[in-house]
RNA sequence: GGCCCCAUAGUCUAGCGGUCAGGACGUUGCCCUCUCACGGCAAUAACACGGGUUCGAAUCCCGUUGGGGCUGCCA
């Protein structure tokens, strides 16, 4: 059976691209039926960090990428990797060595000056039994097998081919750290063995330790996995993907107001295609998934993308999801008042109904985020609206009779309003509306923008049916007050 | 520097020896229209370069250039 894993370090928030990776595991596992499970490497006592874990296994959560067996802790199997370690050493095919970190520094300088590789200088390489002491503090290395013509290598599923280096090329790394802590390369091979995955997904990055990886699993007698590197995610300026390109976390996405599936759509067609096809739901993607359809070269992350798949994902949400996610955003969408400045009240849940529905419903094709989605709610959610009097440029009320017209157009609009029956809906105002206008010779391309404006105090909104539907009359007929209230002030 | 990986429009990609080099995002124009969007239609733009192999190369080989990665007691 099929077993992939998804082995990142909480030594940061879920990045995107290791969510990609993530995502390419658990389809692959998926599509034929196996298991794909998550592995916290977690051996960089250092930088690993509870905080970042919990992120790292919420965000898989959000995004529906679940391991299907609890997940494994590298820091909970130190005995493990030691006593792995010791079969290398008594089998010769790791060493002690008690070369100081400043020693290793300084062979390390002058090899360089000399225009040499840094390598291990091996002056613990062939040490007798008399000169061990493993009481002194000593890493351990693996003892890559010396010879002009050795070469170690693999075969890559993605590129379809082997990919060998020579020996010579390899160095005698350190698998077990002087606290007996050990490396990245010897405990992915222990567990990637123990734990039987079958491929190993991972970035490109991890290609030049994948030789170092096969060594240790014959010199263990354990038969090496399949491999499948794929390209790293590139930012906009083509470097490799990270934080200095924003947003690279998932929270980031998330309390940006991204959907999940958006995400995972966009990130599954970068670097991999199934045709001419764009939309992918998790079964779509499970379902049509395969290593060969995965592109060799680097992609560039691309938010154009990803706002249009996310718009494309918002206009097939029902309203009620929208407003969960959009309550479930942690900073909120942060509201501004008149002065640009943030306010309290951005705390403020939104409460399903009929009325945040039906805007909802109109928002939808105007917002590529939830965030954009509820700041243009903002006329909705809150009664203290302001004006200001760039709103009133295109009406020329410099003009008396102009102004005249145009207020007394609003007190109709004011009759018209509690004329409504108190349960209208958008069809009925819309069909009562319209008829309002043509009984007094206007059109709805004169009016529309006016009542716009007094109702949201913006020049952009919904559909002006939709807006007086959601306020209701009571609110619109305030807001109408309000608004010639405003005019006059402004003008005198 | 050494080693490894990569190379189709601004971006993501299809292509797997013979195609008018296809799709998508973006951009531009038109239509729709109460504003803004949505939507519809159309347009724009690519095989990095140089050698081979072949009757024929985006496709195969070599080199150049460019980009990325590794070169840690990080992962």
């Amino acid at each position: 059976m099929i077993k992939t894993r998804f082995a990142p370090s909480p030594t940061g928030f879920l990045h995107i691209g290791g969510v990609r990776t993530a995502l390419f595991n658990y389809l692959f596992a998926k599509h034929s039926g196996g298991k794909f499970v998550l592995r916290i490497e977690d051996t960089d006592l250092e930088r690993s960090l509870k905080e970042y874990e919990k992120d790292i296994i919420d965000s898989l959560n959000w995004l529906g990428i679940n391991s299907d067996e609890e997940a494994v802790h590298q820091s909970k199997r130190f005995d493990i990797y030691r006593s792995y370690c010791g079969r290398l050493t008594t089998n010769r095919h790791a060493y002690n060595c008690y070369c100081s970190e400043e020693l290793l520094e300084e062979d390390r300088n002058r090899l360089i000056s000399e225009g040499k590789k840094p390598m291990y200088v091996g002056r613990c390489r062939n040490l007798k039994p008399e000169e061990e002491n493993p009481a002194k503090p000593h890493v351990v290395r693996f003892k890559v097998e010396r010879g002009d013509n050795l070469t170690t290598g693999f075969r890559d599923m993605i590129r379809d081919q082997y990919v060998v280096v020579s020996n010579n090329e390899i160095d005698d790394f350190v698998i077990m750290r002087a606290d007996g802590v050990p490396t990245y390369n010897f405990a992915v091979v222990i567990d990637d063995a123990l734990m039987n995955i079958t491929h190993i997904i991972r970035g490109d990055d991890h290609i030049s330790n994948t030789p170092k990886q096969v060594l240790i699993y014959n010199a263990l007698g354990f038969t090496p996995p399949e491999f499948a590197h794929v390209s790293m995610i590139l930012g906009e300026d083509g470097k490799r993907l990270s934080k200095r390109h924003g947003a690279t976390s998932v929270k980031h996405y998330k309390n940006g107001g991204f959907l999940p599936e958006a995400l995972n759509n966009y990130l599954v067609r970068l670097g991999w295609s199934y045709g001419n096809e764009e939309i992918f739901s998790m079964e779509d993607m499970i379902k049509h998934f395969s290593l060969k359809n995965i592109n060799r070269s680097s992609a560039v992350f691309n938010m154009e993308k990803l706002l249009w798949l996310n718009s494309h994902y918002i206009k097939s949400s029902p309203p009620e999801r929208l407003i969960n996610m959009i309550n479930d955003m942690d900073v909120d969408a942060g509201v501004k008042d008149a002065n640009g400045k943030r306010t309290r009240k951005r705390r403020l849940k939104i409460e399903a109904g009929d009325k945040t529905a039906s805007l909802i419903e109109a928002l939808k094709p105007r917002s590529k985020t939830l965030r954009e989605m509820k700041e243009k709610m903002h006329f909705y959610l809150y009664d203290d609206i302001t004006y200001n009097g760039s709103l009133l440029s295109g009406f020329n009320f410099n003009d008396g009779e102009n102004l005249n017209k145009e207020v007394s157009f609003l007190n109709e609009f004011m009759l018209f309003l509690e004329s409504l029956p108190d349960n209208s809906g958008v069809n009925l105002i819309k069909e009562r509306f319209n008829s309002f206008l043509s009984g007094h010779n206007w059109t709805l391309k004169e009016k529309a923008m006016i009542i716009r404006i007094a109702l949201t105090g913006e020049k952009v909104s919904p559909g002006i049916y939709e807006v007086i539907y959601a306020l209701g009359k009571k609110r619109s007929g305030g807001r109408i007050l309000k608004f010639i209230d405003f005019i006059h002030n402004y003008l005198f």
